[in-house]
DNA sequence: CATATTCCGGAGAGCGCTCTCAGACGATTC
DNA sequence: GAATCGTCTGAGAGCGCTCTCCGGAATATG
């Protein structure tokens, strides 16, 4: 028979944070000591069933949720980690789902094991960077990644010394034994240009990345490397991920050499922006000028035409750097650089 | 004179989590009580300048940092608010910015105050449906901003049930207590709808949101009744506010009714959707067939041709959530309904 | 039946912090 | 010079939980 003075079905009955349930009230509920009631709320076996059952119904009945505080205050754990974006709330998300497909990763690993997702932005340092910083250390998680930095950002290198474990999902610019998860954008991207040398493009330029990040940095220096290798001469103008950079590149570089024939931008977003720019200016893709994206994000199969790119597992990028936080958290051994492969899409605009 | 024992500076010296600092260890080495230290971290005015810097030098040298857990545990407070969006990872940054728009408010009005925000995705009811409730009820956050739910969500009410102070973002599809903050959808449909009354259209269409959240139906309902005041028959086609889904609601309704001269989208990404397939189909916008949208988000003024559009302002609503939220916390009463205004933007495209 | 072994539940010591309370000390007043 | 007041610091009691012991009951063994 069940004591309803506690029950808290009752209409209007609101539990005011203070007079939460307690493990305490629990045990004294089910007429058990506080310990035992820990044991059946942490799922441990060596608890008599009836005892269990007790302990169970009256968890029920009080409604009886873990305070989190009091637990982590003595197991040294949260059970979250931190997604730190080097970036303002909007360039994450952005028109460029890059940052959701890596957030679906990491929460796809984290979901598995039970772990909470926090996600965080952070500016070009300044009081943000600081309140990350203290929010990591302060113990309210257990690993970060971080993801998205720009130039030399100390984040990475001062939470980790910080005690805080730290993945990195691109690679740092700066020298440091944070360890990172990225793919071999160099070559990805020497790649990428090699097939339009090899399809007898003869004017070849490219939309970079930001140079403050490695990703646009890799694979402009792919792009340099192989044009270099064919004894060809770079054309380049510099964006920034986005599809509007894109086609502002797109229209510079056709004003800078109009007899191009072949472009490689370092994202899909520029590349679909650079797709508008040729279309407004009159240019037929593949046939004018051929397109290479990169990153094979779903969109790329419904531009105008098909984007021919270069696909990164962008999800399991997210995935991976999630796994490799988990296992420094349980105080593994990890390898400090994870290299994932790309794969070259062959569509249409090129 | 410093003592160098204990400095964290040395190289490789990197602190392992479980010998951090504590406020005890600080006061030790600043010669005063951990009460006073405490006080002094936390920027109390009642301590003396000299033993103030005495303890901040401690700080410093030590490299401490308070340890949260055990803070909330005594304060009941964590400082960190969570944003939970009723959709999967995918869907929340997909192409359409409003979830960035909402979350760029919400961070703004939280950074302000010095708060945390904690990002959680929860997927139609099932276990992360549960993980989450476990989250915030355990005391993980101070309050929580629930937006995009779809149909009957319990989760609200059961948040705030269990005392956590929760606002919606959208008015709530069932009879409940939670406060709101949104706009009046089914106003604004209506005025949309009007200017392409006024304009002379004739038959109007519109491709509408999903109908099991709130702003999809109220907005469906605007465009109904203004259409019924009208004595004009509807035509209705049903989207998700994805791009893609108003691409194929537009092919569709063209199919039913090749006669169509202007179609209300109840979403800028779906109206972009719809523009292409005009396109594709051979309808000149606004010659054949007027558009309009609704959201006003930046890629609008960019589309072919610049959208007209119904504009909410999607950054306040996640401020004035935060705000309300915070109010909350609190412990202040706050209005249930908070409804901001909308403003009708007429660029080309109707 | 006595002893060794196993199994389960309870007592209690903290985890690191905040905050109340009271005491110490100097300043002020008469 | 005594009494009063105000300001600052320290002592200590928890916040709610986990987890290590330890003891008692139940079972197996000699």
């Amino acid at each position: 028979m069940m004591v309803r003075q506690m029950d808290m079905g009752d209409v209007g009955m609101v539990m005011s944070g203070r007079d939460r349930p307690t493990l305490e009230n629990v045990a004294q509920r089910a007429g058990v000591s506080r310990a035992t009631a820990s044991r059946v709320v942490n799922g441990s076996t060596s608890v008599a069933p009836h005892i269990r059952d007790k302990v169970l119904s009256a968890v029920e009945a009080l409604g009886y949720v873990p305070n989190q505080a009091a637990r982590s205050l003595v197991t040294q754990r949260t059970d979250s980690i931190a997604l730190v974006a080097s970036e303002t709330a909007s360039r994450v998300f952005s028109d460029d789902p890059f940052f959701s497909s890596i957030i679906r990763g990491v929460s796809l690993e984290l979901e598995a094991v039970d772990k909470q997702l926090v996600l965080m932005m952070v500016g070009p340092s300044g009081p943000s960077h600081d309140r990350v910083e203290r929010y990591a250390t302060g113990g309210h998680v257990d690993g970060a990644i971080i993801f998205s930095m720009h130039g030399a950002d100390p984040l990475p290198e001062r939470l980790s010394r910080a005690g805080v474990p730290v993945v990195c999902n691109g690679r740092l610019l700066i020298q440091s034994s944070v360890p990172y998860v990225d793919v071999d954008n160099e070559a990805a991207a020497r790649a990428a240009v090699n097939l339009l040398l090899d399809t007898g493009r003869r004017r070849i330029a490219t939309i970079s990345g930001p140079q403050d990040m490695s990703a646009g940095i890799d694979r402009l220096k792919g792009y340099r490397s192989a044009m270099h290798d064919a004894s060809r001469r770079s054309l380049v103008a510099v964006g920034d991920f986005t599809r509007q950079s894109g086609a502002l590149a797109m229209t510079q570089l056709l004003e800078d050499d109009p007899t191009l024939d072949a472009v490689f931008a370092a994202s899909d977003a520029m590349a679909d922006g650079a797709l508008r720019s040729l279309r407004q200016a009159g240019r037929r893709v593949p046939d004018d000028v051929a397109v290479v994206g990169f990153d094979d994000m779903d969109f790329a199969r419904d531009t105008e035409p098909p984007l021919t790119t270069v696909r990164q597992p962008i999800t399991d990028l997210g995935r991976m750097a999630a796994r490799q936080v988990l296992r420094m958290a349980a105080g593994e051994q990890i390898e400090p650089v994870l290299l994932l492969p790309t794969e070259l899409v062959k569509r249409d605009s090129a």
